[in-house]
DNA sequence: TTCGTTGCAAAGCTTTTGCACGAAT
DNA sequence: ATTCGTGCAAAAGCTTTGCAACGAA
């Protein structure tokens, strides 16, 4: 079954990147960690992809854009951009882990065709305000949504 | 950050087996596949774990059990488990693909807390609902839903 | 008897780690 | 100058695969 991405991308305003830097230093500086130029370069690339990629394929992409930064270097930062509201992970259901950028996207949700394979992107307050009961419910303040809907897509 | 299971667990009735039992002898004679001692095993350990296991967890608590299935056997095997609708992956944020079974218990989504790990389960017939008109919208007929609540548990 | 399935071990990926060098403050 | 971060290469972990033997129908 192949993965296609269908929709979502959203053109990412140069505003997104600003917001993005500017919370990562924060962010390095509220933990004590340094402000290097591999960690600018692989949130420069991850705010410039607006697909689901993998490590391997961040990797790819900083090398194809003259940042060279070591595999390590990449796992040893992925966690800092998660911790930091930038980067989550996605789960499409193929048992790879992938990754996209969160800032300058709205929240959404994946809606995943176990036939072909094709994936599409929406949000909806409805959703939203349901899990937002069904968390206060257990004394949770909602952070962050992951809902991915398995189905069909029906023959119109 | 430890992960700690902390509800969910129901009893396993005997009826569930053999529910599982009924649909994945189905499945495999539908799909033109035997019925192999090995998969009777892998399922019996499925339905009779009540948490969220790893493959490798899975293949300890069958050698506990005197039940020796080879790790490649549980690779292959997984997957028709998911397909028959018996097993389904857990996602909880740890970058660690895990699974349940999900016969016997009933449509469940995760809660789960950033800062203790620990894991919360419950169901939500609005959540189903607004999920139901948001694939409906995109013409998809909804086969499963995963979601996962990440928050902070609040002080009472 | 006939294929599909299994176990083993090797191969392939993905992710982490130790260490010496380099860079940010 | 000091301390943290990086690259490299090795190690560790996870998943798949080829092949000979086995077992379900």
């Amino acid at each position: 079954m192949s993965i296609k991405k269908t929709s979502g991308a959203q053109p990412l305003k140069p505003a997104d990147f600003d917001e993005a830097l500017e919370r990562y230093r924060e962010y390095l500086k509220r933990k004590k960690l340094l402000f290097t130029r591999e960690r600018i370069a692989i949130l420069e690339e991850v705010m410039a992809r607006h697909d689901h990629f993998s490590v391997e394929e961040l990797h790819d992409s900083l090398k194809a854009n003259g940042k060279k930064v070591s595999r390590a270097t990449l796992y040893r930062n992925l966690d800092s951009l998660k911790e930091a509201g930038i980067l989550a992970e996605v789960d499409l259901g193929n048992r790879h882990i992938q990754y996209e950028h969160v800032l300058g996207h709205s929240q959404h949700f994946h809606i995943i065709c176990e036939e072909t394979g094709e994936i599409l992107e929406d949000d909806s307050v409805e959703v939203e305000k349901a899990v937002e009961i069904l968390a206060r419910k257990h004394g949770f303040e909602v952070a962050r949504i992951k809902l991915q809907i398995f189905g069909l897509r029906r023959r119109k």
